[in-house]
Formats: structure tokens, sequence, C-alpha cells
DNA sequence: TCTGGGGTCCTAGGACCC
DNA sequence: TCTGGGGTCCTAGGACCC
């Protein structure tokens, strides 16, 4: 049986989040910042009319910003988080099949909904969403994932479509691919992109008449399965149940440049601490941590970046056990008379609490003093909306913490944010 | 002055073993 | 003097995604 996947994906899904809680900037140019409020990660429709490009580091639209009066604000992915949860909940209700793809995609398996006719079954979709939490989707449908992808791209850049593209029939997905640039395609980044346009494949529709044979000998098995999903044949199936994560990384630039030790110690503690959460959170253990740091690579000064790992053995997912290999590790790579701009840690070699090994010597985290002391703690922290208790290592200061003058309020995860309604 | 963060997967190359 | 080949495992780095 032929498969039938839908491709919602939330249009500018971050600044969407900021309009639901503040209509008053629904018509103007509206951009969201990353973290540090660095560069542009979400932009209106009208922003990106103006031409501020995606990623663009907004000191640089300084003039663009004041001369269209765009509304920045800095990144609130508390807010984002929650809302994607409710668009998520509602997509949940039209498919038995949902696939979770990314914060602001799923894929919505159709199979057995065709009766219902496909354009209208996505269309009610489309509504239903937006009545209930706000957000404006697009809509892509069509047999493969990556044709799903193209369908809801022409969705979205085709306002006639009103969000809604189906792309089942071959004639049709053949005349679109071949209006598509190849560098557009799900899985055609930027260097392929150059590569394939030099062997003259410029659109899509090219890319998916090559010939199997060269595909496999200039590029890798992945974008083989690629262009057999352009050709209609699905290789990529659902994905439902969440996969075991592979690692749980956390990596800042810094708000100003760190020069002493004794800064980047507490910042690489603390995001130590913060992976430790997230990896108790997941009920999982660590078994491989590594450090990096790295100095500012946009300016002349010597460039620097480091990394230094270790296995964790026994695995575990007590904070000050990762925090001393972190402290030893960082002591390897760090260098004397640098100004760091960013570090980051990440735990590797993940595995389930409940699949923990038995040891000889060692005493299992499972069960342990240890393991109740971390989720006294974690519970206390979530109970009063964070960071009460922390390991002291990590300091109180935190002055390099990161930069975020507009943020909005989180008016759907605290009492004390809620958003107010005057009359 | 000011340039994000968190992931996955693949490949190449080195160490090591027999 | 002559100096193989196959396999595994690990790590670093790159490409790609949102």
């Amino acid at each position: 049986m032929n498969k039938i996947f839908a491709l919602v994906d939330c249009n500018s899904f971050y600044v969407s989040c900021e309009r639901v809680f503040n209509p008053a900037v629904n018509q103007k140019p509206v951009v969201v910042l990353s973290n540090n409020d660095g560069c542009v990660i979400s932009r209106s429709n009208e922003a990106k009319r103006i031409g501020i490009g995606m990623g663009a580091p907004i000191f640089k639209c300084r003039d663009l910003v004041k001369a269209h009066d765009v509304q920045v604000f800095s990144a609130n992915f508390v807010l984002y988080g929650d809302m994607s949860n409710r668009v998520m909940a509602v997509l949940s209700g039209f498919t038995p099949n949902l696939e979770i793809y990314s914060i602001d995609e799923a894929f919505l398996s159709l199979q057995g909904f065709e009766h219902l006719g496909l354009e209208d079954y996505a269309r009610e979709i489309r509504k239903v969403v937006k009545r209930q939490t706000g957000i404006p989707v697009s809509i892509g449908v069509a047999p493969t994932k990556t044709l799903a992808k193209v369908a809801n791209h022409y969705a979205k850049d085709h306002p006639e479509t009103n969000g809604v593209f189906t792309l089942m029939r071959e004639e049709e997905i053949e005349i679109i691919l071949s209006q598509t640039a190849v560098g557009e395609v799900w899985g055609i980044g930027k260097e392929k992109a150059i590569f394939l346009e030099r062997n003259g494949m410029k659109t899509a529709s090219e890319l998916r008449n090559a010939p199997d044979e060269w595909i496999k000998k200039h590029l890798t098995i992945v974008t083989l399965r690629t262009v057999w999903e352009l050709r209609g044949i699905s290789c990529l199936s659902m994905e439902e149940v969440q996969p075991n994560k592979k690692a749980i990384a956390t990596t800042r630039t810094f708000g100003y440049e760190v020069s002493r030790l004794v800064e980047m110690e507490e910042a690489v503690l603390a995001y130590v601490s913060r992976s430790a959460v997230k990896l108790r959170r997941q009920k999982l253990l660590a078994g491989h941590i590594q450090v990096y740091v790295e100095t500012n690579p946009f300016k002349d000064t010597p460039y620097y970046r480091n990394s230094a790992g270790t296995i964790i053995s026994p695995s575990t997912a007590y904070s000050p056990h990762l925090i001393e290999a972190a402290k030893r590790l960082l002591k390897r790579i760090y260098r004397e008379g640098l100004r760091y701009k960013s570090c980051g840690v990440i735990l590797t070699n993940l595995c389930p609490q409940t699949n923990e090994q038995d040891y000889l010597f060692e005493e299992k985290y499972q069960g342990s003093a240890r393991h109740r002391l971390m989720e006294v703690m974690d519970s206390y922290n979530r109970q009063t909306n964070g960071g009460k208790i922390l390991i002291a290592a990590e300091g109180l200061g935190k002055p390099w913490f990161m930069k975020q003058a507009h943020r909005s309020k989180r008016f759907t995860t605290r009492w004390d944010e809620l958003l107010e309604v005057r009359i």
C-alpha cells in the first residue's frame, strides 16, 4: 500500500509564539534573536521581505531595524517549548501516527484518511491548530517524507495555496521538482548543492533522474536515499517512538570574554550541572564526558579551540562525579592569557538507568544514596522554579551569563508572568 | 562593541590485535 | 635481506538538520 505523509510546519514559529501574546506586532516586521541576542533565528514574512537574512548577526541589521521599526525579541525557549507541546497535542488528535520531528515540525501518517480527501483533511488540521493554539502552520502532503518537505515549502512560498499543498500525482511531482533548486531539497546542504550544481544538476528534478551508480560513487548512501525519496519511493519511515538520546550537550557563548580560569571553571561546571539535570530527567547515565573551550573566531586575535574527554566508569548521573571529571579536563585544555568566548560540555555513551550494569567493586547508581540525593535536589529545584539548590563550584555570580535584553514573559509556564489584559 | 545551541550520522585515520 | 592483511574500536572532524 502506498504511504502518505503530511509534514506540518509552524510558520516562523518563534515569531508566531510572540505574536500570540502580543498581537500589537501582528502586521509589523518581527525577529527573534538567538541566545546572547546574537543572530536572527526567526523572522516574520515582513522581516524577510525587507532583507533581514536567516542567521544574520543583529548588529549588522541595525539600520534596517531602525528604518522599518522592526520588533526585536530575545529568545524565550520556555515559552516556545510549551507552545510546541500544545501544537503537537492538537496534531495527535488527527492521526494515530505522529512523529515529532523538531520543535516546530511533525510528520503525520495520513494512510487510511484518503476517503476524507487529503486536501480537505489537511485544511481542517490547519484550521484547528490555528484556532486552538493561535499558531499558523503550513502543510505538505506527499508519498515520501522528502517530497512532503518539498510540498510544504511550496505551500509556504505560494500564498494562493492557503498553506496546504498536496503532491501526490507523478506529473505534478515532476513539474514541481523541476522548479525546485537542488539546494532546497531536505538533506542537500550547502556543500552538496555546490557539488551537484558543478556536475550539471541545478534542480531537484535533475537530481532525481541521476543514475544511482553515480550518486553512490560521488556521494553517500544517505544522498542515494534522498534521490529515491524524490522518486516517490519511501525510504524514511515514521519514527513514532523517540529513539534514545545519544548525546546531551550544554554549550554557550558568553556575554563577554572570559580570561580567568576561576570564571571559566564556574561556567564549565554550571554547564555540567545543567547537562546532568537533563540526563536525570531522561533517566539516563553518562559513560563519557567531553569539555571544550574556544576563543572568538571572528576576531583577529589568535584562535584557540580544544577539547578533551574521558570515560566515566562506572557510568553515572551524579553531578559531583561529573563535575570532578570536568574540572580535570578543563585544566588539560585551558591556556593562560587567552580571552575565551565560549565553552561546552557534552555527555555521551548514554544508557538508561534501568539498564545499569552490575559492578564487582562499585555501588550501582540506581538506588544509591547519591541517586536519592540527586532526586531530592532535582525535585526541590523543579518545585521552586529552578536553581535554588546548586553545587557550590558553579559559583553564584555568573557574570559571564548571556545577554537577553528583549525577552518576553514566560506567559504559559509562570504564574507571575501571566498575560495581563486591560480593558 | 555586538556573530546561537542542540542534535544525528558518516568517514577517515590511527592504534591495536592476531 | 625479505616487512601482510584483515579486522575492530575509538576519535576527530565534517556535513547536515532545525
